[in-house]
DNA sequence: CTGAAAGCGCTTACAG
DNA sequence: CTGAAAGCGCTTACAG
């Protein structure tokens, strides 16, 4: 391996004025930056890592810590980020660790690839309500950025997608189809995404003049067998079915078109729904019939935002400037229509 | 950040002394060690791992490179692979470093997180005939495992499936069953393991008495497009119609059904048909009617393998204890049967 | 504009 | 059984 004091010697140079050189430091001359420069390439010299790390304080490593394998469902949306988060910071010259952990002590798990000083600075990603890692990552000053967060929490840099204003396109397009009685498969309750979606719910209920019924809202996971489940209760009051259901994502959906199908519903004749996020892949929801109107979020589009607010964060950047909210996409397809009656 | 000198201080050593209690030498009393680990611990003491890199020359970080993101029909695969990978090492202490390149420019891109000397060793997938990468790294004395080997090459550390022994075992099952035309849709002829599994369609086929025509191998790429395509031109040919096709992937004899249904052929009444490897997530391959006899090389079951293996050639073992060959698995489902005439 | 020197946190011969 | 010292490869005040 090629060391800075082998590019000294061949320049005759000193270590630090090639130091200097290589990093384009002003107070260097001109013909002396270029001169070492070529002969640092002609040497093949690349800077270790480690001794810069150990002087500076950089590893030029950033890392995503995922709490658990990704189930299949997730699979298109795991390889969408981590390939993404992957290349993004590839292209910004720093090396992307990845690691999964197998649920046991996530915080551990941060304590020691921190302690470690092996990372500058993660991606956080599904943040739960209160987060004990953002406290963590607070607490200690390391550079971190969230993809979503949760409303009102303004200390850290986010990328995230106005979940409230994806419930109210939802909302507004039933309601002006002339929907009533909207059901809300929410998903899980502890999601700040969830929360933010349930207040534009609620908010866009209200202001098309329309109730919110407790049993309008359903908590769950975010599987197919949920959607069917919840589906199947909602649809089995007759007294009080909705005429439309927004589900927290396709997958959801995919199991209210089933249960529909059981009872002999049309979509959207009997029964319209709306989703948020495609994490099925395309492939799948174009499968499902009627095709499947959506607001969606895409991760994929979320990869460069991300390491590129991390970027700005390592930078120093103040995080007031490094809060980003993106309005999602509304795809609409053929799975809602005006109620019959 | 504590470091090793507050240790010192802390327990009144020398940090000598206190590194080498904590690396458990056998030259420090029991007492002192113990004493040592527990001041350590209180102060939340983590080696710093670029000094130990920078020392020691270990950064307790592998990683793997690959070409290009995945295309939607490897997500299974890539998942598998990588988030167990990164399990595995993170279960060996070390930490799990994933490069996805743009495929403009590998080997600068191994060059450069080499000379970097961040990682201690790599994971080599999906390895060409006569592969450069592997002659870069082995030029430069970096450990690495490869999944897969060129057969005849027992240069380096790898852990494979044994490909020859499942051609045979897919054509002893079809020439068994009295089949004598036995097409070979092989996929990429760039590929060490299709150059084995050709060799061992060759013996088995010979060993059988059977002639292997030149139109019977049919070389292309992994995808279902490919499989119909290839047996397209196989059943137009109705004077040498093969009775049995044998697949590549699980995808391309997806190909191979879509056309086999064209054409009015049932299967396996009409047409058997066994794929090696499994590389439609399990939900998939069950949904194709009838159910895909395989030979199967389990992704997940080569991921501690190789961890495995890269630890122990990291740790010095010489390379002709690191190189394992797997049986493959075989699954007899409903696709292979006693060809009509 | 250039160089000598200190130091990042650790490991490892080498003395005692 | 323990410690003083050198050194891994770099960066960065500090002098000249």
């Amino acid at each position: 391996m090629t060391t800075l004091r082998d590019v000294a010697k061949a320049t005759g140079l000193s270590v630090t004025t090639v130091s200097r050189a290589l990093r384009g430091f002003s107070d260097v001359t001109e013909p002396t930056r270029r001169h070492v420069e070529t002969v640092a390439r002609a040497l093949n010299y690349v800077p270790n890592q480690a001794a810069r790390k150990l002087v500076a304080g950089r590893s030029g490593m950033v890392g995503l810590v995922l709490e658990r394998p990704p189930q299949p469902f997730e699979y298109g949306h795991f390889v969408e980020f981590v390939a993404g988060l992957s290349q993004a910071f590839a292209k910004r010259d720093l090396d992307f660790v990845l690691h999964i952990s197998d649920g046991s002590n996530l915080l551990a798990t941060h304590q020691r690839l921190l302690g470690r000083g092996a990372l500058d600075g993660y991606v956080l990603l599904f943040p739960g309500i209160d987060d004990p890692r953002i406290d963590f990552l607070l607490e200690r000053a390391v550079p971190f950025v969230v993809h979503g967060h949760q409303g009102g929490d303004e200390r850290y840099a986010y990328f995230d997608t106005d979940n409230h204003a994806a419930s109210v396109i939802a909302v507004d397009l039933l309601a002006g189809l002339g929907h009533r009685r909207i059901a809300n498969l929410a998903g899980p309750a502890t999601w700040p995404s969830v929360e933010a979606r349930i207040q534009g719910y609620r908010d866009a209920m209200a202001a098309h003049g329309l109730a919110v019924e407790p049993r309008s809202i359903v908590h769950g996971d975010t599987s197919a067998a949920y959607g069917a489940q919840a589906a199947a209760a909602l649809l089995a009051d007759r007294a009080h079915r909705p005429s439309a259901i927004i589900c927290c994502n396709s997958l959801v959906a995919a199991g209210v078109y089933e249960v529909a199908r059981g009872h002999g519903l049309s979509i959207p004749g009997d029964l319209s729904v709306v989703a948020h996020d495609d994490v099925l892949p395309q492939v799948q929801t174009d499968l499902l019939d009627p095709p499947l109107t959506v607001t969606k979020l895409s991760l994929r589009d979320a990869v460069d935002p991300l390491a590129d607010l991390l970027v700005r964060r390592l930078a120093g950047e103040p995080i007031a400037s490094l809060q980003v909210t993106q309005a999602p996409d509304f795809i609409e397809r053929a799975s809602a229509a005006k109620p019959w009656r």
